[in-house]
DNA sequence: CCTTGACTTGAAGTCGACTTGAACTTGTAA
DNA sequence: TTACAAGTTCAAGTCGACTTCAAGTCAAGG
């Protein structure tokens, strides 16, 4: 666990700089001192990395997934919050399958346009119900 | 087809007045006069508010959408490219599969602390290896 | 005829996750 | 010893998809 310079964490988790100073400033990832200028970040701090991309791959915002480090810097995440996420995953994934599936009857199907197809038809009213609002998570 | 006042646009889609002129100012949907001050919207544009809420599902922004529309007004999505979005679309859900699968397991498993349970750790790298930059799709 | 509520306009604001700019400092290589 | 690349700070800017604001207009109901 030896510390490491910004430019090491830069390059080594593909991360610029500003990125890694954003995540400071939030209190995701901290800095154990300077040498000279430059931050110096603790040893944990690629798994710490590692850890924000996950919850970032999951839908957790940043804040979320800052409030799941514990003071002391270890995880406290309950387990309950990941079974819903998880359940929030499943649902999300049965509507891409079935959008995904749409998608490619759509571009194979025989029909003249697009909208003469009954199976795309379908799809666009089972997306009209309900409309995606604003940046609205896509997960 | 007959011409739709706003109001009845608006409520049975469920969009706030505001999204309609906004979705019309960048050429989405047409109003086709007026009644007094609002906007009367020609008869297309409850199925084009599905087509319109479809592509957003499927992860295409704004500007992507607009451009399907051929000046006509009739669809002109290329077949390739509604397959080259199900090839997204698979992707990403073999991902949140996975996702969804390890945090399962991690709510469930007995390791002492998440950072501890290796399918956890292999999520993690996983992770790790491609970041999610910006407001990144996240489908 | 008058009120009212739902629209109208154009401009500005919001949100999250960063990025960029201007001005400055520093360890290291030449 | 001097140049330089890569840091530093703080404030402001960006992007997409809307929303909100202030001030005005109008069709329909009472």
């Amino acid at each position: 666990m030896t510390a490491l310079d910004i430019g090491v964490v830069r390059e080594r988790s593909g991360l610029p700089a500003s990125t890694l100073r954003y995540y400071e400033e939030l209190g995701l990832i901290r800095s154990i001192g300077r040498n000279g200028l430059r931050r110096v970040y603790a040893g944990d701090v690629m798994q710490r990395l590692s850890f924000i991309a996950l919850g970032r791959h999951a839908g957790f915002s940043l804040e979320e997934i800052g409030a799941m480090f514990a003071p002391d810097g270890r995880l406290s995440i309950d387990r309950d919050q990941l079974m819903e996420k998880a359940d929030g995953l499943d649902k999300r994934i049965k509507q891409l399958t079935a959008l995904r599936d749409g998608l490619r009857h759509t571009a194979k199907c025989s029909a003249p346009s697009h909208m003469e197809c009954p199976k795309f038809q379908r799809l666009m009213r089972m997306a009209g119900k309900n409309p995606l609002r604003g940046r609205d998570a896509i997960v």
